[in-house]
RNA sequence: GGCUCGUUGGUCAAGCGGUUAAGACACCGGCCUCUCACGCCGGUAACACCAGUUCGAUUCUGGUACGAGUCACCA
């Protein structure tokens, strides 16, 4: 057992962004490749973002994707009293402050971006006044006093040296008037509190980091190793990157696994961006093996794209790869619910099993059984069988009779009859099935062959469209 | 706008001074075949730009351009 920690701190807002689940993924791995302990820390301190039953939202991920925690998640409303009480030592240190400042005056402070600032009017009240305003019950925030001069520098594992100017720092606030804490300032006393020796995070907090150290310093403690993850990016329809979000598409775990992706799946793909397994080109991943091929330094600086083409390729994968059974039991509930009492759905699911590439793929592509389809006699032109709307129709009205006497209605019997009419008659067998074909399954393109489709459709429902579609042709 | 980080094919990404610059997705061909899919075989396609260091730069340094992040009583 090693002594890494590291943690995932959510902030429970209702879904599980598949950036977060990324985040929580490395985190996870950086201990885990190290046989340590991840810790999970609900940050829910801003009372007004709180949504109900969000923290379930992110337990169920944790637990589908199998990231698992180690001992009790902490959970930040619970722990007012400890960051009050850190908060205290600051301001007994002289590293923070009271301010009283209206919003008002603060929004005044605002340049015309709309970027704001503090110019630091309450750090030097005198100890009456601070007394007075307190004792009156003047509002207050805390906030933490930043050095006017020099700069701060701290070692990033994935980003290297990050310095930046001290004057760059806002003095920012630590306990909010309602009393909660910030996450500026609770994470880093959670963190120390909860032994973390590896902050895992995204890469916005970079520049922030330098703030956070200082909390450190402030404290006397020992600041922990930062791992800033590269960030997540959407590509939209006009080619633009920006910070993965809504309008890429479903961006939550939830969404995914809704539409019908894989979590084995969704987890194989997300390691990847971001990270390269070293001196290996592997690229299917059990959690086994993540945790025992992960290391820091395969971590990749610059931003990845989120690729929905090739997350349905690996999902592909995966529902190939999957049993029959469990297979069936993904599909069999989605295809009963659409399809008639006669429709042999086992066999349409197997049909179906290596061209969807998610569940959700299903319904979108059963039409064809579902209902007959408006179709054109065109469709029974084919070249390279040499078929004709004429030709079609003498194949169907030929083969009515021989399916009809029929009795085995299974694929292997069906093609064999086709197949022995197609030799009588010295035709193609593929001009036989391409007639038939088009006439069962009313569209081009189908999900199988002529007699794999009468086999989905069943003796009388295939024999009654092979009717209809010599009427059609009349 | 200030600051910070980044930049290898459309996307992910290997490479860590000398390579015909891997591999995967997507795309395009071919084979297989009862259409499609699966499977198999093959192909197109990249080191942002300019200087410098060096015998030699995709790899090191500086600048430029472009992109992203950040500057909240959100995390």
């Amino acid at each position: 057992m090693s002594n890494v920690v590291t943690r995932f701190a959510p902030s429970p807002t209702g879904f599980m962004h598949i950036g977060n689940l990324r985040t929580a993924l490395y985190s996870y791995l950086v201990s885990k490749s190290q046989g340590g302990k991840f810790i999970l820390r609900i940050e829910d301190t801003d009372q007004v973002r709180l949504v109900e039953g969000a923290t379930d939202v992110i337990l169920d991920t944790l637990k589908m994707t199998g990231i698992e925690y180690d001992g009790e998640p902490y959970v930040q409303s619970e722990r007012l009293s400890i960051y009050k009480e850190y908060a205290e030592k600051l301001i007994a240190g002289g590293n923070a402050y009271y301010c009283f400042c209206t919003q008002q005056r603060l929004d005044s402070l605002r340049d015309e971006n709309g970027i704001g600032g503090y110019d630091g009017h309450c750090r030097n009240l005198s100890k009456d006044e601070i007394e007075k305003n307190l004792a009156e019950g003047v509002p207050y925030v805390i906030r933490q006093k930043m050095p006017d001069e020099g700069k701060t520098s701290y070692t990033d594992v994935v980003y290297g040296e990050v310095e930046i100017d001290n004057s760059e720092l806002r003095d920012q606030i630590l306990i909010k008037a309602d009393g909660f804490p910030t996450y500026n300032f609770c994470h880093v006393v959670d963190d120390y509190l909860m032994g973390v020796t590896h902050v895992v995070r995204g890469n916005e907090y970079l520049t922030s980091t330098p703030k956070y150290c200082l909390l450190y310093d402030a404290f006397g403690w020992e600041r922990p190793t930062y791992v800033h993850l590269p960030l997540l990016m959407g590509k939209d329809e006009n080619g633009n990157v920006s910070k993965l979000s809504k309008r890429h598409g479903a961006v939550s775990f939830q969404d995914l696994v809704n539409d019908g992706y894989l979590p084995e799946a969704i987890v194989n793909y997300i390691a990847l961006l971001g990270w390269c397994p070293k001196d290996s080109n592997q690229e299917f991943f059990t959690m086994d093996e993540l945790k025992s091929a992960f290391s820091i330094d395969g971590l990749s600086k610059s931003p990845a794209v989120f690729d929905y083409e090739k997350l349905k390729w690996f999902n592909a994968e995966y529902i190939k790869k999957m049993p029959d059974d469990k297979y069936e039991e993904k599909a069999l509930p989605i295809l009963d619910e659409f399809c008639e009492n006669y429709i042999n759905t086992k066999k349409l699911a197997s049909l179906l099993h290596t061209r969807i590439s998610y569940f959700g793929e299903i319904r979108k592509s059963i039409d064809f059984v579902t209902s007959r389809l408006e179709m054109d006699s065109s469709f029974y032109t084919n070249k390279k069988n040499k078929t004709t709307p004429e030709n079609c129709k003498e194949v169907l009205v030929d083969c009515l009779p021989i399916l009809e006497a029929v009795e085995n209605w299974d694929n292997d019997t069906l093609f064999a009859v086709l197949k022995e009419y197609s030799a009588s008659k010295e035709k193609k067998a593929g001009a036989v099935m391409w007639a038939v074909r088009i006439a069962v399954g009313r569209q081009i393109i189908t999900p199988g062959g002529a007699t794999e489709l009468m086999e989905v459709f069943g003796k009388a429902e295939s024999i009654a469209r092979i009717k209809q579609a010599v009427e059609e042709l009349e």
